[in-house]
DNA sequence: TTTTATTTTTAGATTAATCTAAAAATTACT
DNA sequence: AGTAATTTTTAGATTAATCTAAAAATAAAA
């Protein structure tokens, strides 16, 4: 079964709305999030439901069947492939690549995409640090570690914190280090374990060991 | 003004069927080339004369009006660039470049066409040996010369014949020698001037210093 | 130069994707 | 619980791209 281009947005939409939520997701939010209106989506999504790719109560928000997954992965998949080229091979800036790669993401061609998989020497995960599932729709994430187990000058991503704390929290909140951030670690001071790094926006931070060992990370 | 896939797809078309027959394109050769009927051809062909890219007066058929050509160019300058990265980069078949050109011809994003072709080192032609319009729709073809006057070893087309002699151009049809064909010189022959071809489907052939003076190509 | 055949155009329908405006259902508030 | 506000759905239109079937125009043949 072959897929619009606006058909394969909406699935990709419900994909990610149902990640952040865990929930179904309401006519109203996946309106915004594909910028159209709640008319257009719900006749859109008893469509998808028709093709057996969403699951829709009326009234009761949507959220895709196991098919309908898959095929978002797929799309994430290429999605994020792209945005490998677009950024390590074709040299665009970070703010370049997503209003191409939405584009790319829908060309259909199983070889291509394995093809570039390939010329990309199958990287993991995408310039954002987001994992790039493999071509059954697997995501392999790297494993994670604490930050005082991470390698010098490697590209990190917070991914974790191993600490519910509440004070740990709100110094987290106050420094405004939250999960998906991307960071270096510039240098480990053998003393006492405390962690010197760089954020992507350049900003550096010290952190004192206890607050480096609740902190997950992997590389990316 | 943005144009649909599909119009660019008719435009692309025009533009084709124009430079065979060097006059205005008929109703339903349009549509054979466009896989559809001559009912859609007939409505789309009245909406991109609406828009200026199309002169048509009714039972009379349809040519580009400049812009028109202009649209067309940069779609083939697209189409070919990806067929360069498919190939050269990817490693795909002949014969698999096509199908993924035709969807990745309308990626709308100049920065990444100008990315593309710097990443390929500005080719001049594809890999078909035909050549790949500029940023401004202008195509620069190689200079040609005389089969005599080719480099070994390089890959060539057949550009043009500089003799109007029946007897050469029955000859050349006998061998089915024509013009687009692609082929290497593999050797030249001091003593008399002829030269030894090989043809891009691995056919080879020996040509008369005569017979190599009359044809022009240019190297791809 | 009529008649026949072909090509081209029109008319009317269909599907995908969208919209606005109004109706129906759900949720929130007093 | 009853009303107000919000969300969701329906109904009816619109645009792009397509189709079939029939009418009109052009080209070819007798």
């Amino acid at each position: 079964m072959t897929l619009t281009y606006t058909e394969e947005n909406y699935i990709k939409a419900l994909f990610h709305l149902y990640e952040e939520s865990n929930c179904s997701v309401s006519t109203n939010s996946l309106a915004d999030y594909v910028k159209t209106k709640p008319a257009s989506v719900n006749d859109m999504v008893k469509r998808l439901s028709k093709k057996g790719l969403v699951e829709y109560e009326k009234y009761k928000g949507a959220s895709l069947t196991a098919s309908g997954q898959k095929i978002a992965l797929a799309v994430i998949r290429k999605q994020r492939l792209w945005e490998v080229f677009l950024y390590e091979k074709l040299q665009f800036n970070w703010d370049e690549l997503h209003e191409v790669a939405e584009q790319l993401e829908h060309i259909q061609s199983p070889l291509l995409t394995e093809k570039l998989e390939q010329f990309l020497n199958y990287p993991k995960v995408d310039p954002h640090g987001d994992p790039i599932p493999d071509e059954y729709g697997q995501v392999i994430l790297a494993p994670q570690t604490t930050l005082s187990g991470l390698p010098i000058n490697k590209r990190a991503v917070l991914s974790s914190v191993r600490n519910t704390d509440p004070k740990l929290l709100q110094f987290l909140d106050k420094r405004q280090i939250r999960l998906g951030l991307k960071f270096e670690v510039l240098e480990k001071e053998e003393f006492d374990g405390s962690i010197f790094l760089r954020f992507e926006n350049g900003e550096k931070t010290f952190l004192s060991k206890e607050i480096a060992d609740s902190l997950m990370a992997r590389t990316i």
